[in-house]
DNA sequence: AATCAAATTGAATAGGCTTCAGTGTTACAA
DNA sequence: TTGTAACACTGAAGCCTATTCAATTTGATT
């Protein structure tokens, strides 16, 4: 994620007024933390463009010049906020992978999770494309790589599916990761622009995945196979209770 | 798109160095024209954020002050120039579509022609999600107006082919749209990332493509309905055919 | 030719990122 | 325990850029 302030080799020191534990890296690592917390938090409710290094020092209870040692300039804190993000996305999806069996399920549930996961992070979210825009500091840094490990969930999702046999085309793995993902990004897009006419956002955005899932698994409509659609459902009600017990 | 130092009623007057007509209008036109040109280029060539104002305004042969006069203010400027972007983009799409008649050809056109356009003007549609993320400023924008517009041509082409039967599923057209432009942004930025390895970059967009506008159709696999492929390889062939004669 | 509206100018302003010389703290050794 | 080198922290100053605005020029009209 950050180096933080250039590493040491020795250890042990305290803080003044923040926390437990005592020693200069423990109390690095939690600076850094608490940095990027408070960046996010920043960065979530003004946007980019009008949050201000000097607002997150402030929530961060640190001098302006102190972030500086942390991350080398205000792009590269938001970088490290997304790599945060990135780094709980790709957890709750393959938790979620790993604990469901049909391919439908999973492609179910990873859209699901990252539909969610971007609508209630869309302040964060944002910011992306603003720092991925430069190949050049993007090939090769933390998000690329976060990032990789993210869709690499999906593409195992589709080796498996087409093993197993539950996905019927011939297509390449990179195509239909480029359709979910894009598709999804979209969707979010348009979703935030629909003024809630009829169909509510969530009946919206239903159909998309359902749509979106149908098509990568080989069905031609989305009225086929009802034993799988309802195996779906129940997994979605399975977890929303599960969500609510915790 | 903008609106031009105060509009007024009376009219006629002339340039200092620039241009063949001469009246005040005409003169505020070419100068709004000649600056979105300068802004275009500086915009593409150090991306929004390294651009400046100042460098915009040398590069319209203009004072500092008098960008402020046409436009608002910098992200203003930028609209203006996406906004002139979207109305060609628009443009092309509508004409190709009118000179074919498959859907599936006109679906191969419009995915080629979308990619084909935001990879010669990167430097300008990365500008979009930055200008877009405060939704305020977005709803009811000229962008706004002009990418529903833009789409439309897209929805159109597919309430056709449903109405002749090119299309088999019963998917909704918001969705369509959504998984169609999405899967092709996105694809557009795993381009920009592979580092062209075995397959070159045209194939995999190519693929790409194929599969998205098969799987549009209703279509299990690519390898499915020879002739209809077949008639949309011509259609390129003559496609590139007519740019080389151009 | 006089006059007024519009357009243009560029110097001054304001605000935000970033630097850095100075100060305080900590880990370790003697 | 004390000395000290390395590290972390600070916040005021520097720099850069978007934006404003009073003054000026230009152009259309009477």
């Amino acid at each position: 994620m950050a180096s933080g302030p250039v590493e040491t080799k020795h250890m042990a020191a305290l803080p003044d007024a923040l926390s437990p534990s005592s020693t200069r890296q423990s109390r690095v690592r939690e600076r850094e933390a608490a940095i990027i917390t408070a960046a996010r938090g920043v960065f979530s409710t003004h946007g980019y463009a009008k949050a201000t290094m000097a607002m997150i020092a402030r929530e961060a209870g640190v001098a302006d010049g102190t972030l500086y040692t942390y991350f080398e300039n205000k792009d590269a804190l938001a970088r490290g906020v997304i790599s945060d993000y990135y780094a709980r996305l790709t957890q709750s999806a393959q938790e979620g992978v790993d604990t469901r069996r049909t391919t439908r399920t999973r492609l179910d549930f990873l859209a699901r999770n990252h539909m969610a996961s971007i609508l209630e992070e869309r302040g964060i979210i944002e910011m992306l494309p603003l720092l991925t825009s430069e190949i050049s500091n993007y090939s090769g840094s933390d998000i690329y790589e976060l990032n990789k490990t993210y869709v690499a969930v999906f593409d195992n999702v589709i080796r498996e599916g087409r093993a197993s046999g539950d996905i019927a085309g011939d297509a390449d793995v990179a195509s239909l990761r480029d359709i979910f993902f894009g598709s999804l990004d979209y969707g979010y897009k348009s979703l935030l622009m629909r003024t809630a006419r009829g169909s509510s956002r969530k009946a919206d955005t239903a159909r998309l995945i359902d749509q979106l899932v149908s098509m990568i698994l080989g069905n031609k409509g989305s009225s086929e196979s009802l034993t799988e659609r309802l195996e779906s459902i129940a997994d979605r009600l399975e977890f929303a209770l599960e969500k609510t017990q915790k």
